[in-house]
RNA sequence: GGGCGGGUAGCUCAGCGGUAGAGCGCUGGCCUUACAAGCCGGAUGUCGCAGGUUCGAUCCCUGUCCCGCCCA
């Protein structure tokens, strides 16, 4: 909000504390209902009755109340600290709220102090000059041999009226760094700021809240911090005391909020003590009672909690719930209450004023499992959704909302808050980088999902306050915008992401992949009810008993997709679980059964018609269910007008497929198929190398291995025409396939591990040798491989049996194939 | 400085003891009555580098170099 006004030359300062406020409300409904509408457009399916805002004045009763509580118990006090102030937004920031920049360039400028005793000067280096006007120590190793005569000494300070000792400090003071001699300001450095406290050091504040220097700051009172500092620098050029000054790598704290540079300063500030509250969130992961996955986050978890500091939670803001605190006019002291403080709770006196501050907006995050369901009051709701199963976040709040909400529920609630939290990587764009909106790689789901052209995606980002490189990156990158994706191409982009990958860097071809799978479920559906609606068949409610091994075999294969889609939704490897329904969808129902059914339902056999046509909209019925919670508006849509003897309105109520009832494994109809499967790629592999025409019917000669193997080619003639367009004749015995070249004219040959095939009159010698030399190379190169792993006898000594047999049943098949490839060779 | 990830095909990423996979891209051929947002084929990798363990390492261990992120 504030970086909105800052745009229009505003501060709210300049707006006012009341209509800063309505502007932040507005602004609230605008961009809150964006959120809900993107979660209601991408398909969320939630009790929206529950919607709430941690900022909700329904909420505030809660946050008076924990905050009342961890005051009486002792937990929340109020301190003086050196804390990060941000100059800009002109409040106190929280640790977690401060960004380190690092490997910023920078300048160490190195001056002299003059000893008072005028017997010298002592040199040092700082990276912020300005801070010299709150020096009030200057700090040397204790046994650094260069400044032995130094100790005991004080130097003067050129521009204050100051004395200023030389103090000795092994802990703050690394004699390798600079000059070895390091300026102490405790009021404006973290480190400087404990040295002070060990030598009770004066404490000497040089900053206004706006980041200009102060009164105490002399001649340069009212300058900003950046113009004081070059002022400074020049003073001390002046007075002869600068020593020069070199780069300097650093690393510069920034404000989250308003991105300028913080500043640490003292100040009095509200706290929580969290050592307390640590240490039951610690346990209850140990204890296994929440588990965060991925798993590897629970150790960043507990070196969060175990190296926590105390939580600041005043913020010097104007939107917020309150401090329900007063202070006192006449006594100084602090009154904490949940109502309305008129009097004093130490002297009784009427002259209270209520604290200004508000909470940070974290801290009624942290109750959010709790306070949304009516806590104090022990409601129903709170009784009957606390604690909860899942929370699902992005792990960059794994600390600001996650650690807090679990520690602040074990201290209210006496239990944890959910069981189990999954970590999501952060979306980021194609590049990988963050989005932000300065950098214009904002990508708004609604684009995706109904498209946007490159004039209004750079419309919104100019509208959010892209800077002009970002307008740029979104011009080049996306020249053209966006196609209109849909909802279901997005979810199952975001899903097909592995859940332990930090990066989601989101890319529109991606996302085109997954549009195009929508295309193709919906255009096999088509297929399937144009087929089979005029039948008058309905998608059965119980698993088919199919006859024919193409059914027999999609069935098997539906059970496995079924099954490794529900072990993936188990195991929150959802990306697991779509890419093997997409597998299933695209490369075994679409290009196999859905093929293999066409000969099937052209066979004017009435009983085969129909059972093939009773197994295709059910496993297409099957699938849909399957696919429905990653795709739930195209299964909706093809769900509802599938002939179907399931009832019901929607498919969003219907059961979940259960691989052991809803489908079989069939390992004997797989391994037949398979062995189809493979006499019509081959038949395909050679028709596309020798270029002939699809309309052209080759013959093709096979002899099979055994006799099993011969039934099962026997009886799928059929399916070899339509899908590898060959006239199947098997042959009874191999002396014809053995030897083309005597029986055969321009013949290919293939080998299969279910036999050898003779394609007649289709080659072209001279392509020919080259494939087949191609071939040998390859699969000479695999038997030596195999060759060389049997030489070594220690192999043969150690392996498991069953990998040894693999590998000489391996080897026999290479050698069977380069005898074939050298006939074959010697034939043309 | 501490901690946690990651370096696999041109790109984005799976895999993680038996010499590698997907999508996109590339490439040859197809307007085949479900689908050209498609179909049928094909090519592509010193699995960051160096050691070690093992019969065997992309996968385990050690070191090392890069790249992220988090915390100081």
């Amino acid at each position: 909000m504030e970086r909105q006004l800052a745009r229009e030359g505003l501060t709210r300062f300049d707006l006012g504390r009341e209509r800063f406020v309505e502007r932040v409300w507005k602004w609230k409904e605008e961009s809150g209902g964006t959120i809900l509408k993107q979660l209601r457009k991408m398909g969320a399916s939630c009790d929206w009755s529950r919607t709430r805002f941690t900022m909700d004045p329904d909420l505030s009763r809660a946050v008076k109340e924990a905050f009342v509580r961890l005051y009486e118990e002792g937990l929340i006090y109020r301190g003086t600290r050196l804390v990060n102030w941000d100059v800009v937004s002109q409040t106190v920031l929280s640790d977690l709220e401060v960004e380190q920049e690092e490997g910023v360039e920078g300048e160490l400028f190195d001056f002299a102090y003059p000893l008072s005793d005028g017997s010298g000067e002592i040199v040092v280096s700082t990276t912020r000059p300005e801070t010299m006007l709150g020096d009030t120590a200057v700090a040397i190793h204790p046994e650094d041999p260069r400044y032995l005569d130094f100790h005991g000494k004080t130097v003067k300070h050129p521009f204050v009226e100051r004395e200023i000792p030389i103090i000795l400090d092994a802990e703050l003071v690394d004699p390798k760094f600079g000059t070895g001699v390091v300026k102490v300001t405790p009021a404006h450095d973290p480190n400087d700021y404990l040295t002070g406290k060990r030598h009770r050091l004066e404490e000497i504040n040089i900053l206004n809240k706006d980041g200009t220097l102060n009164e105490r700051c002399g001649e340069f009172a009212g300058l900003d911090r950046f113009d004081a500092r070059k002022r400074v620098k020049e003073r001390l050029e002046e007075l002869g005391l600068a020593r020069g000054s070199k780069k300097h790598k650093m690393t510069l704290p920034r404000s989250q909020r308003s991105g300028t540079i913080v500043e640490p300063i003292i100040s009095t500030q509200w706290f929580v003590r969290m050592e307390p509250l640590a240490k039951p969130a610690i346990e209850a992961v140990e204890a296994g009672k929440i588990q965060i996955l991925p798993a590897e986050w629970e150790k960043t978890y507990f070196h969060f909690l175990r190296n926590i500091q105390d939580w600041c939670i005043s913020r010097q803001l104007w939107w917020g719930h309150p401090i329900p605190a007063a202070h006192c006019e006449e006594c100084g002291e602090t009154t904490v209450s949940r109502d309305e403080v008129h009097a004093c709770g130490t002297c009784g006196s009427s002259a209270v004023r209520p604290d200004e501050d508000v909470l940070d907006t974290w801290f009624s995050s942290a109750l959010w499992p709790f306070s949304t369901l009516g806590w104090p009051d022990e409601t129903p709701d709170l009784a009957r959704y606390y604690p909860t199963q899942d929370l699902e976040t992005g792990y960059d709040i794994l600390f600001f909302w996650v650690a807090r909400m679990i520690m602040m529920g074990l201290h209210f609630m006496g239990e944890i808050p959910f069981s189990r939290v999954l970590l999501a990587g952060l979306v980021t764009d194609e590049r990988g980088e963050k989005m932000s909106k300065v950098k214009g790689n904002v990508i708004d789901p609604l684009d995706v999902i109904y498209g946007a052209t490159a004039d209004e995606l750079v419309a919104k980002a100019e509208r959010a306050g892209a800077a002009k490189s970002g307008i740029n990156y979104l011009k080049k990158t996306y020249p053209d915008g966006f196609e209109a994706y849909g909802a279901d191409a997005l979810r199952m982009t975001l899903l097909s992401y592995s859940p332990q990958s930090k990066r989601i860097a989101l890319s529109m071809k991606r996302i085109e992949g997954y549009r195009n799978f929508a295309n193709k479920l919906w255009n096999a559906s088509r297929y399937a009810l144009m087929r089979v609606g005029a039948l008058g068949v309905k998608a059965p409610t119980k698993r088919p008993e199919p006859t024919h091994l193409a059914s027999r075999y999609i069935l098997s294969r539906l059970a496995f997709a079924l099954d490794a889609a529900r072990k993936g939704i188990e195991n929150y490897r959802l990306d697991e679980a779509s890419l093997a329904l997409y597998h299933f969808v695209w490369d075994e129902l679409c290009d196999w059964y859905l093929e293999l059914s066409k000969p099937l339902l052209d066979s004017g056999d009435e009983a085969l018609i129909r059972e093939t046509a009773e197994t295709l909209l059910y496993t297409l019925e099957v699938t849909l269910r399957a696919l429905h919670p990653m795709m739930p508006f195209i299964t909706e849509e093809i769900w509802q007008k599938i002939p179907r003897e399931l009832e019901g309105e929607t498919i969003m109520l219907a059961a979940y497929p259960d691989p052991a009832i809803d489908a079989k494994r069939d390992e004997d109809a797989e391994a037949k198929i398979g062995i189809v499967q493979d006499v019509i790629v081959k038949t395909r592999t050679i028709r596309a190398e020798h270029d002939i025409a699809r309309s052209r019917v080759v013959d093709l000669y096979f002899s099979p291995e055994d006799d099993a193997i011969a039934k099962t080619l026997n009886e799928a003639k059929n399916l070899v025409l339509s899908l590898g367009n060959a006239n199947l004749e098997l042959e009874k015995d191999r002396s014809r396939t053995d030897d083309p070249g005597a029986h055969f004219r321009n013949a290919a040959v293939f080998t299969s591990f279910a036999g050898k095939g003779v394609i007649p009159e289709i080659i072209d010698p001279v392509k020919e040798r080259a494939r087949l030399e191609r071939e040998l190379a390859k699969v000479e190169k695999e038997l030596a491989a195999i060759e060389k792993k049997l030489a070594n006898e220690n192999f043969v000594k150690r392996a498991p049996a069953e990998v040894i047999e693999k590998t000489r049943s391996d080897q026999r098949l290479q050698e069977a194939r380069i005898a074939q490839i050298r006939a074959s060779l010697a034939a043309l």
